[in-house]
DNA sequence: AAACTACGCAACCGCTTAGTA
DNA sequence: GTACTAAGCGGTTGCGTAGTT
């Protein structure tokens, strides 16, 4: 921890002396300069290495958020829109969880995009869900949920591609990919008993064993991505 | 065209956590 | 165990700009 007080006196350079404010064209290219030639480690030095007058804070976040390679930015997909309000469903404001599973994406711009544009939609998972659906129905002709198995108002519908190692035209359960997302979550140190109140409330565990139609591509991309998609 | 308002996003701040001497 | 630094995170701020009056 730092204690601010007790250090003040030995700051070289006092908080108000950095230059602040919007990055330059000029001072974004000696960033990248330095940190693709040196690496990215120890901020307040690689700052005054790379000749910014920048503190070192102000350089990570803006490598972080804004220069570093494979930064997503623009438009959010609607996919990606689903999946950051199931995810904030399950996790709450944990941005940078919740970024780790939307490669590309920043947890400060999922942060801004959830607070200017998500937080006001009042979209639930059942509406989501119902949403998605509907899009997979008119993509593949497939029909609605039968009576029988939606039985217990799970939303059960079947993959239609054909060649398919997945037993095509049995649905498929998303069981699996789901224990294996709560897996990683509990190694990352999020113990199931943190969401039990999410679970047991707008989305219960059992909703997330529920069968979804997907086309076989569609399917394998869910699959074979390092995201995961909740679906219930 | 000017003034005002609302919105989006980059950047900052304060705090916590992890690592190290 | 203590003191310190570095890094990470989430909340907040404020500027630029598009839209409206």
């Amino acid at each position: 921890m730092v204690k601010k007080r007790e250090n003040e006196g030995k700051k070289k350079k006092s908080v108000m002396a950095w230059k602040r404010g919007a990055w330059s064209a000029e001072e974004d290219r000696k960033l990248v300069e330095y940190v693709t030639a040196h690496g990215d480690k120890k901020w307040r030095t690689l700052a005054a290495k790379a000749g910014l007058d920048r503190c070192g804070k102000s350089c990570r976040l803006r490598w972080l958020n804004y220069l570093r390679p494979g930064i997503k930015r623009g438009n959010m997909s609607e996919e990606e829109e689903d999946l950051i309000i199931r995810l904030h469903n399950l996790l709450g404001n944990r941005w940078a969880l919740i970024a780790g599973r939307l490669p590309g994406r920043t947890d400060n711009e999922i942060k801004n995009h959830w607070n200017t544009h998500l937080s006001k939609r009042s979209l639930t998972i059942q509406d989501l869900n119902a949403k998605m659906n509907q899009k997979l129905e008119s993509s593949s002709g497939v029909a609605s949920p039968s009576p029988a198995l939606a039985s217990d108002a799970l939303p059960v519908l079947h993959l239609t591609a054909d060649g398919s190692e997945l037993n095509v035209g049995q649905p498929f359960d998303f069981t699996l990919n789901w224990n294996a997302t709560v897996n990683e979550f509990e190694a990352e140190g999020y113990g199931f008993a943190d969401h039990e109140e999410l679970f047991r409330g707008g989305s219960s565990v059992d909703a997330h064993r529920h069968h979804l139609p997907l086309q076989l591509d569609e399917l394998s991309e869910f699959i074979d991505c390092e995201e995961y998609y909740f679906l219930s």
